[in-house]
DNA sequence: TTGTAGGCGTTATCAG
DNA sequence: CTGATAACGCCTACAA
């Protein structure tokens, strides 16, 4: 039995006869032989590996775009090198540096990493998927989530029930999609005629703690807002915990909004309305694309999509601004009160 | 410049003078050069890398986890290799196989896995940490959050605050944690002179909607429980949610407490009480000590450690059982009831 | 202090 | 269809 053959009898490329197949793959289950990925990698150039890099935030939401890639990547064959936590170009340069021939292409989450970045530190002829970054020039696939449409969607939402107060809770400066969503905010405020005062949009990081401190800081304007938007699902914890901390109560005192759809949000007290696409869906979707390209090595056309998102309303949302008293569903869910 | 001089001044290993050593590295950054990892790992035979196997089950904790792991491993220049998603013996058997030799080591955090299910999959040299997986025998180190007693604290504060009714919801079964969070439970029952009825153990699955389905089953008993003890905080969430439903108050009406103390438990409405260890620690106490293993080539003595907890109080249980109406604190919390 | 050569375990390309 | 053999890029003795 020779080395070449055994090589065709796990790779099944060359010809071989389907018996002599057999036997090599029973005595390598039996001799328990692995072939060597390092020296498989060295020949033939592929790793079988798809890095992710992700930013310094953390929550539901990445736990969830993880196991969306990694159930698309095993389909395949192909495993995960996770880097997370960094946020600061320098760390973002390193962790690029260290994927390096590592890995056969990448899916990078941090939204406010730049293309010239990632240029200067990884292979240029390698894929990379990015998924809710800021978009610049077409060098790479990008996919992204409707946060203008979404923030849209949620901010008139509100206006139809009513509300003209609405508090809109920032989140990171720099992060791509926290901005798009603050657009999307002002844009339908503008579109009912009112104004976007600064003073309605305070700020975040896209944490719980976040959330509460700005909620705290809304509980102590004179005139308080009837609807608070947070720009991420987390933030939305945050607030819902310093408003109950404070007495109001949501929806009946204000009505609390989120973006991100996680999958806490239904259990949340009350249940939280926010829009958003399925996270492990995207995950995988951004993976099947990154798999596609690596196949096609990298020759495609780089497109850049845009996901539609879903808005669910919950009872958070559950009461008309001019009554103040709350629904008939609210009044359902605190039968106590 | 010889290819020799190039590996030295890489390794920093062999004899070089600075000079030139500085040199190869200011061109190398010229030329964009990175060493070829997979040739490196051919013929020295250690891939810089560490495997994280994963459950099937999702939430918080298991993204906290990784957050420790990711960040300790960094420190040493490691890499993580993720696979998540399997609990049946199958899956865990082929994420093992496909870890072989891409790995230096492995963290395994699958609860209900059987050692010999790692022996006859992963080679035996190489060092593992199980995290919270039952433990037997005494090949591989192991840490475990302490689950008997935290489950025993917890029943304890429950018993002290005047609860009698003390219903239990459990986790999956097989699943080691669950188990002994179960054990503590009625440990500590016994120790008060009560009987452990089955009719307060339901089932539960470590998710929300296990545990939303928990507390439905205990609000349609003709004797409700006055606190129910969630084995872990995503069934508490569920719990929580459930009772809010149903207009159950809590802490008034059911005390609720949960087990982990994810981050998120103290942003819950009302701020949950819990018990567990601090998640990004045990991750990274998890790394140090398989780091450590790699160093010394896994000749050491194995260790199985139990990581004390700590039971944090908040308002999910701040009342006491003969008081129905509620506490003052509580009171404060919900100035508006 | 630097250059040279053997070998790590594959795959791929030829002969047989 | 199977067996031999040259890369793949690096590390490490050993020679210069």
């Amino acid at each position: 039995m020779s080395i070449g053959t055994v090589s065709r009898a796990f790779n099944g490329n060359g010809p071989i006869r389907e018996a002599t197949r057999q036997r090599v793959l029973t005595t390598a289950e039996a001799l328990r032989y692995v072939p060597n990925s390092a020296a498989r990698t060295l020949i033939t150039r592929r790793t079988m590996t798809i890095g992710v890099l992700l930013p310094d935030l953390y929550g539901e939401f990445f736990s969830e775009v993880i196991r969306g890639i990694d159930t698309a990547a095993r389909r395949l064959q192909y495993h995960l090198l996770v880097s997370s936590s960094h946020n600061d170009t320098e760390e973002i340069r390193a962790a690029l540096r260290a994927m390096r021939g590592r890995v056969d292409g990448l899916i990078v989450m941090s939204p406010n990493i730049e293309a010239r970045t990632l240029e200067a530190n990884f292979p240029p002829h390698l894929p990379i998927v990015l998924l809710n970054c800021r978009v610049e020039g077409g060098a790479y696939d990008s996919i992204n989530v409707d946060n203008f449409g979404g923030a849209h969607s949620m901010t008139r939402h509100l206006l139809d029930a009513g509300h003209r107060r609405i508090a809109f809770v920032r989140g990171p400066r720099e992060n791509y999609d926290a901005e798009e969503r603050l657009r999307g905010y002002r844009a339908a405020l503008i579109e009912y005629g009112l104004e976007c005062c600064p003073e309605w949009e305070v700020t975040g990081d896209f944490t719980e703690a976040g959330g509460e401190r700005a909620a705290s800081e809304l509980l102590n304007r004179h005139t308080r807002p009837s609807a608070v938007f947070a720009s991420n699902d987390s933030t939305a914890i945050g607030v819902l915990s310093a408003l109950r901390a404070a007495g109001s109560r949501v929806p009946e005192d204000v009505a609390v909004a989120g973006f991100d759809d996680i999958p806490v949000a239904r259990y949340l007290t009350p249940p939280l309305t926010s829009v958003g696409v399925s996270i492990t869906g995207l995950g995988g979707f951004a993976t099947d694309k990154l798999l596609r390209a690596i196949a096609e090595r990298n020759e495609h056309a780089k497109q850049n999509e845009i996901l539609p998102v879903r808005l669910t309303v919950r009872d958070s949302t559950a009461a008309r601004a001019d009554e103040p008293q709350g629904s008939l569903r609210s009044r359902l869910s605190h039968p106590a009160a």
